[in-house]
RNA sequence: GGCCCGUUAGCUCAGCUGGUAGAGCAUCUGACUCUUAAUCAGAGGGUCGCAGGUUCGAUCCCUGCACGGGUCACCA
């Protein structure tokens, strides 16, 4: 994929004269103290003086980003990604040859340096090199140090590159993964168990999307990449687990934007004894629990919005929703043939099937979803939109079902879980008439889940949320791609 | 998939109505023992995304293709 430059073969050249001189430029380990991070946490707000008198003896390391070369000695920043600690290097402390060595090093490898900490007369927490070992050789030029590295492709094509040259990027993951981490703890502090499910299902179930499909030779059967762990954890509830979570992969064969990556991270959970209510209740305290542990902020901008994520959150009908967004009235969208027609007139008739479930999702979408900006419960979605909710205890024809939208985007998905066997057979059956019109997307039926709800599920909510959306939200951030450590770009030839 | 935009040195970017390319950083050589976008003096580095076409001549105009970005459609 890369030229040969002069500058790859200067920097060939240079790990030739280091074997050359004895010099290993790929050893095993470094015994260090504490790592940059460390360093500069610890000693940062210590003044010059009180460095003097303690002369903190240490040892660290790092990668070479930035080089100041003057006669006698010279200054060297190293970084571990997060943060940068300047090396000054005086010819006699280490000496003529040692001095001269260092001065080949180029940016980006890596070394282990040991020695006092002191201050510049600019103020800089700044260590005085004793003792260094090479520890790694960077053979391909970095990119430059004012602007990073700007390209988009390369930023995800070369991620690791994006993750040391750009902090920014490198703070969007810490964030993600601190915030899985605390949402586990959040979940595990509730006597949540988290569980694996499978990957490869024979029947996709629990969303309505397409499906990757692959093959298992010795059984000679296809498989379909998960595009949701529901019904396997509703499993789970039947047999006796009564909360479980997992945090994995979801897969769907379908377009990728600014909102959707084939395959996304999902958290779902489920919680025996309980209803819809009681998780727009957690979910809030989840929100209120990330912003507690400082992951995320109470308003957030997004898009020049601010976003305001300290619960208590709007809740909004799903039909009232509608109502209130577009021109139909209540009735309109009630009534099946008239909201089809709408919905078909909207969006022509090759590009939409005309089920009247197909037809609320698409009003939905069209006027609905891009008003809710602040976080916003939908509550009470019609049956034929969700084939795995519970009918609505208050409203027939609908079920005891949220979504939290914000920002434009549905971030979470939560319901009362259907557990009659019969209803949930039905439901099934109903999907297969929306498949047989056209609907490539309706549920398969799944016996063996009908057969384990016959041996009875107790009373459970479930909610999924989306963990790279979360992260979106919650870092500012406008694409997918920007918090998908490597998102699925076509590959180059 | 439609439309719009981008693709020029390792990186970040200029490049006028068409006359075979420039800057900064990085690299190399030299000077410099508190620099921090270090400084000063010099040097090297390009199949202008790919393939055609128009033209005496194409980085520039046209067509196609590739990859990326944005947007719409699709997609819970």
């Amino acid at each position: 994929m890369s030229e040969i430059t002069d500058e790859i073969k200067v920097r060939e050249e240079k790990l030739r004269n280091l074997k050359e001189a004895g010099i290993e430029p790929y050893p095993y380990s470094y015994d260090l103290k504490e790592n940059i991070s460390d360093i500069v946490k610890k000693y940062r707000e210590k003044s010059e003086e009180e460095l003097e008198k303690e002369e903190i003896e240490t040892s660290t390391a790092g990668r070479i980003i930035a080089k100041r070369i003057m006669g006698g000695a010279s200054f060297f920043h190293i970084t571990n990604g997060k943060d940068k600690l300047q090396l000054y290097l005086k010819k006699n402390i280490v000496g003529n040859e040692r001095y001269k060595l260092f001065k080949t090093f180029d940016l980006g490898d890596f070394v282990g340096v040991k020695g006092k900490l002191f201050k510049t007369r600019t103020g800089e927490l700044t260590l005085v090199v004793e003792d260094f070992k090479f520890l790694s050789k960077c053979l391909l030029p970095l990119p430059e140090k004012w602007h990073g590295l700007q390209d988009k492709e390369l930023r995800f094509r070369q991620r690791y590159l994006d993750l040391f040259i750009n902090p920014e990027s490198r703070e969007i993951f810490e964030k993600r993964f601190k915030m899985i981490r605390e949402i586990r703890r959040f979940l595990d502090s509730r006597d949540y168990i988290e569980v694996e499910t499978p990957m490869m299902q024979p029947i996709p179930g629990g969303a309505i999307a397409k499906p990757f499909i692959t093959h298992h030779n010795a059984l000679n059967i296809d498989l379909y990449l998960r595009i949701a762990p529901e019904l396997y954890l509703k499993r789970l509830l039947v047999g006796g687990f009564e909360r479980v979570y997992e945090i994995n992969r979801n897969f769907r064969n379908e377009g990728i934007s600014s909102q959707h990556n084939p395959e996304f991270t999902m958290l779902e959970f489920y919680q025996a004894y309980s209803d819809f209510e009681d998780l727009i209740k957690l979910t809030e305290e989840l929100f209120e629990y990330l912003i507690n542990k400082g992951i995320a902020s109470e308003k957030v901008n997004f898009e020049g919005n601010e976003i305001k994520l300290s619960p208590p959150f709007q809740k909004l009908d799903f039909i009232e929703a509608i109502a209130k967004y577009s021109p139909l009235s209540k009735e309109d969208i009630l009534n099946k043939e008239k909201l089809i027609a709408h919905a078909v007139g909207l969006a022509g008739e090759d590009n939409l099937v005309p089920t009247y479930g197909k037809a609320l999702d698409y009003v939905f979408d069209e006027y609905v979803k891009d008003n809710l900006i602040q976080p916003t419960f939908i509550l009470n979605h019609p049956e034929e939109i969700s084939p795995l909710s519970k009918p609505h205890r208050k409203m027939p024809g609908r079920t005891e079902r949220f979504e939290l939208f914000m920002a434009k985007m549905e971030l979470a998905n939560g319901f009362s879980e259907l557990n009659d066997p019969d209803i949930q057979l039905q439901r099934f059956k109903e999907q297969v008439k929306d498949r047989e019109a056209g609907d490539e997307e309706a549920h398969l039926i799944d016996y063996d889940y009908i057969k384990a709800l016959q041996y009875g599920m107790p009373p459970a909510a479930g909610e999924g949320i989306g963990i790279d959306r979360l992260t979106m939200v919650i870092t500012g951030t406008r694409s997918i791609k920007e918090v998908i450590l490597f998102p699925l770009l076509k590959p180059k030839s």
